[in-house]
DNA sequence: GTAGGGTTAG
C-alpha cells in the first residue's frame, strides 16, 4: 500500500521516529530567525558544519521563512533560489506572493521576473499565481499586463477559480475598463459576494452611481445577501447621489437583513446621511455608534460643513477634542474649511500652529484650505505666504488664491497667476474661470475678460455656466457697457438665472439706468418671486434717482407680499467666538451699547458727507 | 498560501 505523495511526505516532518535529529533541529532553529541576517548565519553553519543538509526541504524552508521577514532580501532569495534543483509552484507562489505583498513596495518586475522564471523552467502556474499578479497589475494600473496576463489564465484554464476571476475583475475595474470587468463578471461559471462587490464598486469609483446601485438590486435578485463590505460601497453611492429616499431603503434593508453595524458601516451611513441633507439623523446614527474612530468625527465635521453648518461644525470639533480624540489632517480642513466660512481667522491660525506644531501631514488638502482660509478671512498677504511656501500646488490651490485675490481688489497680480498656470502644467476649470472673471471686473479690463471667456470653452473645452455670463455681465456693466451686456444675455445658449440679471441690475444701479432696471427687475421678480434682493437694490435706484414715491411704492409692495428677508449679516471674532450682527437684531447682549456706537459711527460718516443720498447704513 | 470597505480643498 502506498500513501499519496502529499501525505507521506506530511508524516516525515517532524514526528515520525526516522527523521533525522540533525534536520529538525535545523527546522527549529531557522523558525526561530527573525531577519534575513540571522538566517544567513544558520545557513552558514548548515554550509560549514553539515554540507549534507544542504537539501531541498531546507532551501525551500529557507526561502518561505525569509518571504515573511519584514524586510526581505530579493538577491539573497534569488540566490537560494538557484541552488534548489527542481523548484515547485509553490514555491514560486510563496516568492510572488512576498513581491506583490505591502512588504515590497516598487517590485512588481521582480514579481513578474519569477514569473517569467516559472514558466521558462516549464512549471504551471496555478489559481494562487495569479490572483498576486493581478493584484499587482491593479495596483499599478498596468493594463496591458493584467490583459496579457488574462490571457495566460484563459490559455492555463483557470478562470472557474473565483479568486482568479474576482481579480481579473478587480483588475480591470481599477483600470477603468469596467466593460471588461463586467464581461468577465456575465462569463464566469460562478460568482460570489466578493464578486458582485467588485462589480458595484467598479461602478460606483468611476461616478457610476445609479449603475452601483442597479448592479445592487440585482444581486438582491440573486438571492445574495449583502454584508457590510458591500453595504460601505452602496451607501458611498447613495451619498454621492445624494437619494435620501434610496438613502432610507437601503438603511432599512440593512436593518432587516441584520447586516454587522461595524464602525465602518456607521462612518459611511453617517456620510450618508449628511450627503443627503438630513443632519438631525446622520447625528443620530453617530451618536447610536457603539465604536466611533477619528473617521466617525471627520464625516459628522466635514460633512457639517459641506451642508453649510459650520458653526454646527466646529462645535462637532470642540466635542471631539473634550473627548481626547486626536485630529487628523482630514479633521483639520474640515475646520479650517468652517474657519474660512465663519471668518473665524483666530481659530483658523490656531489650527495652522496645530498642523506644524503636531507633525500633521501638511499636504496639497491641508495646504489648499489654508490658503483658502487666510484668503477668506482677510490675511490675503498670509494666504499668499501659504501659497508661495507650497511645493505641490494643484488647481485648488491657484483657484483659491486666485478668488482670493480678486476678492481683495488685487486683480492684476489674480491675472499674474493664473497665467502661470499653463507653465506649471495645471488646467484652470470653472471655478478658476470665475476667479479670473472677477480679477477682470474689479480691475476693469473689459477686453482682457472677454478673451478669458472665450478661451475657456476653446482651450479648455468648459462651458461657461450661469455664473461665468453674470460675472461677464458685471464686468461690461460696471465699465458702463451696459447695451452690450443686455445684448450678452440676449445671445445666452443657457437660460439667465437670477444670478446674471442680478449683475446687470447691480450695473443699472451703478449708471443710474431707471428704465433697463425695470425690466431687469421684472425678470428677476419672476424667477426668485420670494426673495427681497431685487426689491432693496431696485428701491436703492430709484432713491439714487431721485424718485423718491416709487422708492416708496415698492417698499410698500415688499412689506404687502411678505417678501423673505435676508438680513445683513456680519461678524467678528472675539477671544475665539464668533459674534454675529443681524440687521434689526437685539438679541446680542450690549445691544445698546453697540446701537450707541452705531449711531456715532453714522453721524460720524454723515458728516464727511461721502455717504449722502444713499441708505447703505441705515 | 490567494479577492471586496469609510472621511478631506477652491
Amino acid at each position: 500500500m502506498s500513501f499519496p505523495h502529499s501525505f507521506s511526505s506530511f508524516l516525515t516532518i517532524p514526528h515520525a521516529s526516522y527523521v533525522d535529529p540533525q534536520q529538525f533541529s535545523l527546522f527549529r532553529r531557522l523558525d526561530s530567525c527573525k531577519s534575513t541576517q540571522e538566517l544567513k548565519q544558520v545557513h552558514a553553519i548548515i554550509i560549514k558544519t553539515n554540507p549534507s543538509l544542504q537539501t531541498r526541504l531546507i532551501y525551500t524552508k529557507i526561502i518561505s521563512i525569509s518571504t515573511s521577514f519584514h524586510d526581505p532580501d530579493p538577491s539573497y532569495i534569488n540566490s537560494i533560489l538557484t541552488q534548489i534543483p527542481n523548484p515547485d509552484i509553490r514555491i514560486y507562489n510563496s516568492i510572488i506572493r512576498l513581491f506583490s505583498g505591502p512588504k515590497t513596495k516598487n517590485n512588481s518586475l521582480i514579481a513578474f521576473s519569477f514569473y517569467q522564471e516559472l514558466l521558462v523552467k516549464g512549471l504551471f502556474p496555478d489559481n494562487y499565481t495569479y490572483p498576486f499578479l493581478l493584484k499587482l497589475c491593479a495596483e499599478s494600473r498596468a493594463l496591458r499586463e493584467g490583459q496579457e496576463i488574462h490571457g495566460h489564465v484563459v490559455k492555463n484554464g483557470l478562470v472557474w477559480d473565483l479568486y482568479v476571476v474576482n481579480t481579473l475583475m478587480r483588475m480591470y475595474s481599477v483600470c477603468g475598463v469596467i466593460v471588461a470587468a463586467q464581461k468577465v463578471f456575465d462569463e464566469s461559471p460562478d460568482r460570489d459576494m466578493v464578486s458582485w462587490t467588485i462589480l458595484i464598486q467598479g461602478y460606483v469609483k468611476m461616478g457610476f452611481w445609479k449603475e452601483g446601485i442597479r448592479v445592487f438590486s440585482e444581486m438582491c435578485e440573486a438571492n445574495f445577501q449583502a454584508d457590510e463590505m458591500t453595504m460601505v460601497i452602496v451607501l458611498s453611492a447613495c451619498a454621492n447621489l445624494g437619494d435620501l429616499v434610496l438613502g432610507r431603503r437601503i438603511h432599512e434593508y440593512m436593518l432587516e437583513q441584520k447586516v454587522n453595524f461595524d464602525v465602518f458601516v456607521g462612518n459611511t451611513l453617517v456620510d450618508m446621511y449628511l450627503k443627503c441633507g438630513d443632519a438631525g439623523f446622520a447625528r443620530k446614527v453617530f451618536n447610536e455608534m457603539p465604536v466611533k474612530n477619528v473617521v466617525s468625527w471627520n464625516s459628522m465635521i466635514s460633512g457639517l460643513a459641506q451642508q453649510g453648518e459650520f458653526k454646527e461644525a466646529l462645535s462637532m470639533f470642540r466635542k471631539m477634542q473634550n473627548r481626547g480624540v486626536k485630529p487628523d489632517d482630514v479633521t483639520l480642513v474640515g475646520v479650517l474649511n468652517s474657519c474660512a466660512n465663519l471668518g473665524m481667522l483666530e481659530l483658523g491660525k490656531w489650527v495652522h500652529a496645530y498642523v506644524d506644531r503636531n507633525r500633521i501631514k501638511a499636504d496639497r488638502f491641508i495646504g489648499n484650505a489654508l490658503v483658502d482660509m487666510y484668503a477668506k478671512c482677510g490675511s490675503i498677504d498670509e494666504a499668499f505666504k501659504v501659497f508661495n511656501g507650497m511645493k505641490l500646488r494643484d488647481v485648488y490651490t491657484y483657484t483659491a488664491i486666485i478668488v482670493g485675490l480678486a476678492m481683495h481688489g488685487q486683480g492684476e497680480r489674480a491675472l499674474n497667476l493664473f497665467s502661470e498656470m499653463p507653465k506649471m502644467g495645471i488646467e484652470p476649470d470653472g471655478v478658476t474661470y470665475v476667479g479670473v472673471l472677477m480679477a477682470c471686473s474689479h480691475v476693469g479690463l473689459v477686453e482682457e475678460g472677454r478673451k478669458h471667456f472665450a478661451e475657456m470653452s476653446r482651450l479648455y473645452n468648459l462651458e461657461p455656466q450661469t455664473e461665468h455670463y453674470g460675472c461677464m455681465v458685471d464686468l461690461l456693466g460696471r465699465a458702463g457697457l451696459i447695451n452690450e451686456a443686455e445684448e450678452f444675455i440676449k445671445s445666452m445658449p443657457i437660460e439667465p438665472d437670477a444670478f446674471v440679471w442680478g449683475a446687470l441690475l447691480g450695473a443699472c444701479r451703478i449708471h443710474g439706468k431707471v428704465e433697463l432696471a425695470e425690466i431687469v427687475m421684472e425678470k428677476l421678480v419672476k424667477i426668485e418671486p420670494d426673495r427681497d434682493g431685487a426689491y432693496i437694490l431696485m428701491s436703492n435706484i430709484y432713491s439714487s434717482a431721485n424718485k423718491w414715491r416709487d422708492a416708496l411704492k415698492l417698499r410698500k409692495e415688499m412689506n404687502e407680499r411678505k417678501l423673505k428677508k435676508t438680513p445683513g449679516c456680519s461678524s467678528i471674532e472675539l477671544d475665539g467666538v464668533v459674534h454675529e450682527f443681524r440687521k434689526g437684531d437685539k438679541t446680542q447682549r450690549n445691544t445698546k451699547e453697540v446701537y450707541i456706537l452705531l449711531d456715532q459711527m453714522k453721524s460720524h460718516l454723515k458728516s464727511s458727507r461721502q455717504w449722502e443720498g444713499t441708505d447703505e447704513f441705515s
